[in-house]
RNA sequence: UGCCCGAUGGUGUAAUGGUAGCACAAACGACUCUGACUCGUUUUGUCUAGGUUCGAGUCCUAGUCGGGCAGCCA
């Protein structure tokens, strides 16, 4: 099975209050086609909070067979770089690929719109391209740098926008707080000749940073204080990583969001609900401007907070730089990047974000329901192989030497038509440390002093003895092997409470295998005064495993479940002749408690 | 404390004035050459107080609790 098809490519289309207006809008034919945007900006990586707003915005246009431009909101040239739009675009197509790839939009490489000529008027539509053509690319909101000025033009000539002198301090003061009325600034009234000749000085140089912004002219007395003379265009003598060093004016979020939504032909735009005070003015610039209608809306969702995970840009980036991690795409991360690497399969994050339904209401999401989808994707995938993490030597003493019988194993028992595979039966086998208990404690199934086990796929085993150091430590377990309790044997139906993994210590492959848990200890890491303080300690164990010799060719894209322990997949670490696996999830286990 | 938003089992979510359902989690049981998977059973819920209505989780009022907003960040 191709690692990227998937259950949920069929699952029933979800339904949410978004998705209720979406669809009332498409009965009425408001708008000529839906059309989504997924905005990132790229200071970043993409992490799982990311995933859900891509599965809405990509699953609404999928629904209504419509798009979803891949936007980047980089307005800011201080926090932007390539290095981010290329791991954001790699992560967002991973994440989507045979799901949704059909409604990524991209635009044609270069294409700009022109800047605005004919009093607010124009309508710049970029139509979509397919993102698999080298003469595409994202879309990015600085290509609207110029567009964007021309309507700031536009906004001054129409008396709705001033060049502003004051400081940012005075700026903040005279904004007032939520609770008091902010008060105007002193340049407020000047002539529109005079915001003109301004706002082009501005954009020629003649100023230093800081020293002057564009301001729309609405209410300093708005109880809404995103009303109060928002700032529109900053000053900043800095090369963008796109744009180039042609601009040293760039506008504010507020003001190239809704501009750049109605250049693309947004119908809806989706975001998290902290813009919800920002809507009213997503309306206002578009309705200052009378662009032509159907104007895009501003929708809001309440974002992702899953258990036992920090999701913030912020603090991840601590994570990496304090070392507590190895980097972005460390497995233990909630990065697409991280994710990926651990093994988690696409759709199981497909799955969890959609799964966890769209409110305004912001909960906290039990990780314990991610966990439930990726076992469940990797158990219908994953071939099983027979892996010992903690190796304890068991010798068969009634095998010779030189024998191997090669056992039957099911590749995967959820297959309808389960193929098999031959492992060796040798006289030294390796069994792990957790399934032999010197003293065991009730219902224990496994093996222990007198006791019999299965090994799985061979034989029943006794455990005649044990054998010690001289520190006390066990050196390896003494057993019978019941030959005739292997499968077609007359004994092959005999039953014992456990059966058990195992390897021929002989005929195996030598691996290490990093075993992944929570990366935090309490479920809300972020209500922590200090997240660090509880960083779990054991979040990442290395063990020197032994693997049954047909894993020495595993690739990269395989999934595996080691059987009784979890599900394995190959890191990027691993060379030819080294192999490296990380433990993306073990299995479930009842019996732990 | 100004404005806005929200509240359904342990968690998430559904019910669009008409039987409070689903998933995860938990517990128990069946099955088992994975203590997995699968299957069965069970526990647990409409924030509070009024009101409208034949009927309210849903509508209204008040309260309580929680969240968001005062970057020249997005």
């Amino acid at each position: 099975m191709s690692a990227e098809t998937s259950p949920s490519a069929s699952a029933p289309a979800p339904s949410d209050f978004i998705r209720d207006i979406v669809a009332r809008h498409v009965a009425e034919q408001r708008y000529p086609r839906i059309v989504t945007r997924f905005p990132p900006e790229p200071n970043g990586y993409l992490h799982i909070g990311h995933a859900k707003s891509i599965c809405l915005n990509f699953g609404i246009a999928r629904e209504n067979g419509g798009t979803c431009n891949l936007r980047f909101d980089d307005t800011n040239p201080l926090k932007e770089d390539v290095e981010y739009v290329e791991s954001i675009t790699t992560d967002l197509r991973w994440l989507i690929a045979g799901w949704a790839d059909h409604c990524l939009a991209f635009k044609p490489r270069g294409a700009h719109p022109a800047p605005l000529v004919s009093q607010g008027k124009a309508d710049l539509y970029i139509g979509p391209a397919s993102p698999d053509s080298p003469e595409s690319e994202p879309f990015y909101a600085s290509d609207y740098f110029a567009a964007l000025h021309g309507y700031a033009v536009e906004l001054i000539k129409r008396g709705k926008a001033y060049v502003c002198d004051l400081t940012p301090k005075e700026t903040e003061e005279y904004r007032g707080a939520p609770d008091k009325p902010g008060r105007e600034s002193p340049w407020r009234h000047r002539s529109v000749a005079e915001n003109l000749d301004l706002f082009a000085r501005m954009n020629a140089g003649e100023f230093p940073d800081g020293a002057r912004t564009l301001r729309a002219k609405i209410d300093m007395a708005s109880p809404n204080v995103w009303l109060r003379d928002p700032l529109l265009y900053r000053i900043r003598h800095a090369p963008h990583y796109h744009a180039g060093d042609q601009w040293c004016i760039y506008p504010l979020y507020d003001y190239a969001h809704c501009l750049s939504d109605y250049l693309e032909g947004i119908s809806h735009s989706v975001c998290s609900i902290e813009f919800v005070p920002h809507r009213a003015l997503y309306d206002w610039i578009l309705e200052a401007l009378e662009l032509p209608r159907p104007l895009p809306r501003q929708y809001e969702f309440a974002k992702l907070v899953p258990s036992y995970t920090l999701l913030s840009k912020r603090n991840i980036l601590r994570l990496v730089q304090t070392g507590t991690v190895a980097g972005w795409d460390d497995p233990r991360l909630p990065t697409l990047s991280g994710l990926r690497r651990r093994g988690i399969p696409a759709s199981a994050i497909r799955r969890f974000v959609i799964g966890v339904g769209v409110t305004t209401y912001i909960s906290v999401t039990d990780i314990a329901v991610f966990e439930h989808v990726i076992r469940d994707e990797l158990n219908a995938r994953a071939a099983r192989r027979l892996a010992v993490l903690r190796p304890i030597k068991v010798v068969l003493t009634n095998l010779p030497p030189d024998t191997a019988l090669e056992c039957e194993a099911v590749n995967n028992p959820q297959d309808e038509q389960p193929t098999t595979r031959r492992v060796p039966l040798t006289r030294e086998v390796y069994i792990d440390a957790d399934d032999f208990a010197e003293v065991p404690p009730p219902k224990y199934f496994r093996l222990k002093p007198g006791g019999e086990v299965r090994l799985k796929y061979a034989c029943i085993i006794k455990c005649d003895q044990v054998i010690k150091d001289a520190a006390g430590a066990i050196q390896e377990l003494r057993c019978t092997a019941q030959l005739d309790t292997r499968a077609g044997e007359p004994n092959a139906s005999k039953k014992v409470k456990g059966t058990i993994h195992w390897v021929s210590a002989t005929r195996c492959v030598d691996a290490e295998v990093r075993l992944y848990d929570r990366l935090f200890t309490v479920p809300e890491p972020g209500a922590e005064p200090d997240f660090m303080q509880v960083v779990n300690p054991k979040s990442l164990e290395v063990v020197a495993a032994k693997l049954e010799a047909s894993l020495a060719g595993a690739q990269a894209e395989d999934r595996f479940q080691f059987e009784r322990l979890g599900y394995f997949a190959l890191d990027r670490d691993a060379q030819p002749g080294r192999l490296v696996f990380n433990r993306t999830i073990s299995l479930k286990d009842t019996w732990a408690k």
